[in-house]
DNA sequence: AATCCACGCAACCGCAGGTCA
DNA sequence: TTGACCTGCGGTTGCGTGGAT
């Protein structure tokens, strides 16, 4: 695969942008769009190279950027992220309106990876780190599939739990209208869970850490064919949400890759999850969905 | 007042994946 | 099927700023 140098060009400029530029990018964007991002520099009259108008254009001048500080929502919620999706900003930011990979990236290595050392938790792993032997995740696995799994297991069976004791279908009014798993289910998404038991490709390679990436994806569908079985009376859903749930609690490495290749449009679907603030709000905690111990990530530490 | 240092943010770099001819 | 082109993403760097000494 060839790929031309995006700035081989001698003359073009790098560093910071001056606010001329910044007005020609916008001038340019708003009355023509952007298209294509290679000719744009030089339909905008600009000495930078595509790359570097697309960046500050998504990083910096696009209108819906929400500027000022992080609210501690914001905060709590991109470390749930992180704990799920690993170090995929772009998905992160995705959840987060306004917000950039490169903000949410930044505040991460600035202020939460920090804050996290504080407390004594691996900031990759979101496990206690060595220095903090007695924290209190240490009751979970170390392994970092075999945690994923437990993490995600454990989340299962609280929203069990908290299924079961309510009884009810969820009432909307801010929580999850009932025929959203339904709808889920029936979806390509849903799909792609019934036929989990006849041997699906599993995606190995990833940019993510193998940790990161097999605990969210696995969690994530086991989460889904949990709250589908439980909250749906649909009779073609009762089925393949036994055999998912089945193969989602398993908790050997073995169903953990069978789940791997839900793929990102199951992510997505997840994290698209019609909810205020927090996307794990529907599994029961508002503040946190408690595959921690409660407090690790209360609002104290944040503040 | 001058210097040093740590921090935060904007921007760059290189890779990966998708699209299209 | 192949390769060029394009975009998006994550990691990293460098500079400006403010606080400490």
């Amino acid at each position: 695969m060839g790929r031309a140098p995006c700035c081989d060009k001698k003359g073009l400029k790098k560093g910071p942008w001056t606010p001329e530029e910044d007005d020609k990018l916008v001038e340019y964007i708003n009355k023509n769009g952007h298209g294509s991002w290679r000719s744009l520099p030089k339909l905008a009259g600009l000495l930078r190279c595509g790359k570097s108008c697309r960046l500050r254009w998504t990083n910096y001048l696009r209108p819906d950027i929400k500027r000022g500080p992080f609210t501690p929502d914001e905060e709590k919620l991109v470390i749930q992220l992180h704990a799920i999706l690993g170090n995929r900003w772009a998905a992160i930011a995705s959840q987060l309106p306004g917000r950039t990979d490169n903000e949410i990236k930044n505040l991460w290595n600035t202020h939460l990876k920090k804050r996290l050392l504080l407390m004594g938790i691996d900031p990759q792993t979101h496990e206690p780190s060595a220095s903090a032997p007695n924290g209190p995740m240490n009751r979970l696995p170390s392994s970092p599939s075999t945690r994923h799994m437990a993490q995600w297991e454990s989340a299962r069976l609280e929203a069990e739990a908290r299924l079961s004791r309510e009884s009810l279908p969820l009432i909307p009014s801010g929580k999850p209208e009932p025929d959203f798993f339904l709808r889920l289910w029936n979806s390509e998404v849903g799909e792609t869970f019934r036929n989990l038991g006849h041997g699906e490709k599993t995606d190995t390679q990833s940019p993510v850490s193998s940790s990161s990436k097999c605990g969210s994806l696995s969690g994530t569908t086991t989460e889904i064919g949990l709250i589908a079985a439980d909250s749906s009376a649909a009779p073609e859903s009762k089925k393949p949400c036994n055999e998912y749930v089945r193969a989602g609690t398993g908790t050997d490495s073995c169903s953990s890759n069978e789940l791997e290749d839900s793929s990102e449009s199951t992510l997505q679907l997840l994290l698209d999850f019609p909810s205020n603030n927090n996307d794990m709000s529907f599994l029961g905690q508002t503040d946190c969905y408690s595959l921690y111990p409660p407090g690790i990530y209360a609002d104290s530490h944040f503040d």
